[in-house]
DNA sequence: TTAATTTTTTAGATTTGTCTAAACATTTAG
DNA sequence: CTAAATGTTTAGACAAATCTAAAAAATTAA
């Protein structure tokens, strides 16, 4: 890595802090260790070399590391990946606001920007976009002391015949899946009501805009909805 | 350098943009061939990186280089060091005129910006941005084909006793620099007028808002003057 | 509870960008 | 026009992040 990138004290590269994004989002599900090979097939490379990172950040006290054991991010990992999620989610909010991305388009963009390394930027970006709530793919934004403002949802596919609700997030953020949303009319704030569930393959059927389509179950697992 | 920065076709790195921005300015002043010492100093890195990094630009064809007699920029190598320059200088009007940084602030952090590899968010920028021709220190900003927007300018050390001028740039971009002048009330735009110019050790005396004021010779050399 | 399978780690290489020390070229001065 | 000084390159090493192939540990299943 290039001495042009080096940061001021706690130097954490580009790497370093998507190991520790991955990690967090690897837990936030299931609690409990994150294992190698889920880390290595997330980040797109191999387990061998998740091995030799954990056991640099471990040497940081970023996480906590045993052979065979998996990771889990110490209260600094955390806050070190707290930080690289606001910033990628602040980004996002710029990127679809003030320049008229669509909300498939971002993604890609925020993974370089989140990286870049100033407090003040970060605060200052956050005061600008009039600290927003949510980015434009509904996750919560976490303040600067690292707190999410924490709303409930379900996913679509764990909903009932009849159910209503609104649209308030999605967990895939990759362009087609947005795209193929977007065409079916599925943004965020749109109200919903379940008018049918497939008992052979779980595909929803669902009343959007007093339209009627479906969505697979696949796809009604990344929608996520308030009731 | 992380997989996670790769970019589309034509990959330059990080360091590799560096290089190649510290030729184009080195070259701006005196025409023919940078010296491999040249870089050195610019870049803070030793004599011996440099030449491996020359070899390897121009491997890549992005700088002429032969043993011996230093680099020049390819057609290439020079579009790839104005793109970065751009992008500099747009990150830093943003920072300006919208997060309201001052001058002396914004240069570590554009540092940073100007390697996010994007060109829809790059026009996007440039457009949230109306336009700008200059950045917040009086340089031009290319447009996305590369061209400057030419403006004449003498530097204030050149200026003799009695001749008249506005302050359009500066020559040097450190937060201590900057402060300095900001201090003297010396910001772009200000009409000036040279009452006196010491013979003794060249500093240059001046009129500003009505105020007489002195700076010494190197930092005139820095202050860039439209007559 | 041994055997098969899966997961993880180790060993050894590779690439990028850097360094120091020493050798080699070029330029400048006497 | 040599000799000294300056500038540049080579050689060899190192750290970061990655890889493949093989070994070792843990888990699952018969």
């Amino acid at each position: 890595m290039s001495k042009h990138l080096v940061r001021h004290l706690k130097m954490q590269s580009f790497t370093e802090e998507n190991y520790l994004k991955t990690i967090y989002h690897l837990s936030e599900n299931n609690e409990g260790a994150v294992q190698t090979n889920a880390i290595a097939e997330k980040m797109q490379t191999k387990a061998a070399s998740v091995t030799d990172m954990l056991r640099k950040l471990s040497e940081k006290e970023l996480i906590n590391y045993k052979k065979y054991q998996g990771a889990h991010l110490t209260p600094l990992g955390k806050q070190t990946a707290i930080n690289v999620i606001r910033k990628h989610r602040l980004w996002e909010v710029f990127l679809v606001e003030k320049l008229n991305f669509k909300w498939d388009e971002v993604h890609d963009i925020a993974e370089e920007l989140e990286h870049i390394n100033s407090p003040e930027l970060v605060e200052r970006l956050d005061e600008f976009l009039a600290f927003p709530k949510n980015d434009p793919h509904g996750d919560p934004i976490p303040d600067k002391n690292g707190n999410f403002d924490f709303v409930p949802f379900i996913k679509l596919s764990k909903l009932k015949k009849d159910d209503k609700g609104l649209i308030m997030g999605v967990s895939e953020h990759s362009s087609a899946f947005l795209k193929h949303l977007e065409k079916l009319g599925l943004t965020l704030g749109k109200p919903l009501t379940v008018s049918a569930i497939n008992d052979f393959d779980g595909s929803v059927e669902i009343i959007v805009d007093d339209k009627k389509t479906s969505v697979t179950r696949e796809i009604a697992k990344h929608i996520l909805i308030r009731i």
